[in-house]
Formats: structure tokens, C-alpha cells, sequence
DNA sequence: CTACATAATGCAATATTGTTGCATTTACAA
DNA sequence: TTGTAAATGCAACAATATTGCATTATGTAG
């Protein structure tokens, strides 16, 4: 398992304790071909005898995710909130980490770019969903 | 509400019935300087003293997605899946819509040219992530 | 090696999100 | 005005997510 041996380096770096579960999710994690839901893991974890509390792996998912250890994806069947209107299928939002301001904003030209990306991949596109986190003009202190 | 009035339109236009609940859920998101989640639409219609069932809700939007009359987005806080390792923070999908498959790919200079339309706006992006729904190749009969 | 301080976990409780089946009501057309 | 098909409400439940606090375990200092 070097990955986990790298992603444990970086936990003692950072001063945080390699615990069991924490060993236990990465492990999960590693192992995994598609992304996992913290629920998944759990289930993954019981069927092989072992338990966490739910909790403590949203905890530790946070904590990879801010050590740049995981990341979140956002597939469908994911949160939903919905806006009126359509936008031809390019939804692209920029999300202020800071102060949780969002931006829709269009652009034809990308949209039209990633298309053509998808396409030679064989991947016929239908819906765009674009997400920029970072910080807005306010949060630039 | 001349929104409202389009989206009835294209409703009776389809043969769906125009009812109280739809319309409420309609002036909601028109109403709503933000997307908004099934649950904070009925949290809304309760300030207003008026009672929608969650279930009417969650097939009410559904209905407007269906019909292109709202869609969803989703921002970050959505449903959560992790997998190990750091793509630059860069994180692009494919997601096939008929059978679940989903792929990721990477183009650096999609990236690039994301972060400097974002940087025109004053914003200063740190994460991408992006979903193209569609049909993937196996799909495509 | 032991014991301490504190970080991390487990647990309890609760809130939010989402789905299904069926009884009842409502919209709209005849 | 009335019939009927569509839509809603209700009940039940499953999954997802967050908070506070008691308990446990890690890493360190002695």
C-alpha cells in the first residue's frame, strides 16, 4: 500500500495522529475503483467485520479532502437545488469558499470546447455541470 | 409573473394539469434569488403559512427538470464521494445518463482557460469540478 | 516503559434528503 | 355538471448529514 504510506507521511507532517479508522478509510479508499459515499465505505468496512461510526468517517473524508488526501465528486443523483430556467445545458457556478457567494455564468465557447473534448472520447454530452471553488473578489483579503 | 406564465404555458401545452401546488412551487423559484433545495422551497411556503408535502415537491421539480423549466446544480455541500489522490485540483466527469458509467479525463488547458475567464471575474479559483451528462459510446444505439 | 494531555472516536440525538405505495382530491374535458 | 385520469397527501421508511459530549487512543514527555 504505498499510497497509504504517502497519504500517512503527510498526516505526521501536518501533526495529525494516524489512527485506526483513519488507516482503515484509506485503506477503503485505496482499494476502491469507483468513488466511494462515506456510506459506502461503511458498508464496505462491515462487510469485511469492521465497524466505524458513520460520523467519524464523514470526520475523516472532511479531513483527506483538506489535506488534498481525496476529493469530492459530484456525480449525479447528488444534491439538488434547482433555479428557473435553462441555460442550453451549460450550468457553470462559481462557489467563494469563504463566504459561500455563488455566480452562475455562461460561456458558449467552452461549453462548445468541452463538447468536442467529450466527443472524441466517444462521449456524446447533453448537460454540462461546472464548478469552480476557490475565492471571490470580496474574500481576496 | 411572466415566468410563471411561460412555464404554465408549456405545461397545459404538454398536457400536464396546471395545479395550486405547481404554481406555488413555480413562484417560489422565480421569487428565489438562489437555487433552492426541495426542502427550503416547502421551508419557504411555510413562512407563507401555505403546506406543500415533501413528496409533492421532490415530483414537482422533478416534472420542471423534466420539462426544462428549472434544473439542478449542484453546489458544493452535495452528496459526497471520495477517492484518493490529487489530479491538481481539476476533477472532470463523465457520466453516462442510461447506464451509470462515468469516466474522468483531464485537459490541462481547458483548465487554464477556465481559470482565466473565472480571474476576468474577479474570481480566484483553487478547485474545479465538472459533469458532462450524456451518453457514452456503448450507449449511443 | 509509563503516564499524561489532548486529539480523535463513539454514541445519542436530531435534521435533512429522498423514495414507494396507496387513498383521496383536483383539474379539466366531455 | 359530472366523470375520470392525473396529481396530491399521507404513512412509512431508508439514506445522508451534523452537533455536542463522554470516552478512548495516540504520540510525547518524563
Amino acid at each position: 500500500m504505498p499510497e497509504i504510506q504517502g497519504a500517512i507521511r503527510v498526516l505526521r507532517a501536518k501533526g495529525y495522529k494516524v489512527t485506526q479508522p483513519r488507516k482503515q478509510v484509506l485503506k477503503v479508499l485505496t482499494q476502491a475503483q469507483k468513488p466511494v459515499s462515506p456510506y459506502d465505505v461503511q458498508k464496505i468496512l462491515q462487510q469485511r467485520g469492521e465497524h466505524l461510526d458513520h460520523v467519524t468517517i464523514y470526520r475523516i473524508l472532511d479531513l483527506l479532502c483538506l489535506l488534498n488526501l481525496a476529493h469530492k465528486v459530484l456525480l449525479s443523483g447528488g444534491f439538488v437545488k434547482c433555479a428557473l430556467g435553462d441555460e442550453e445545458g451549460c450550468h457553470r457556478f462559481m462557489v467563494c469558499r469563504q463566504c459561500g457567494a455563488f455566480q452562475e455564468f455562461a460561456d458558449k465557447s467552452l461549453c462548445e470546447e468541452e463538447n468536442e473534448l467529450a466527443w472524441h472520447l466517444g462521449f456524446r454530452t447533453e448537460q454540462h455541470f461546472s464548478e469552480f471553488f476557490g475565492l471571490c473578489a470580496k474574500c481576496q483579503g
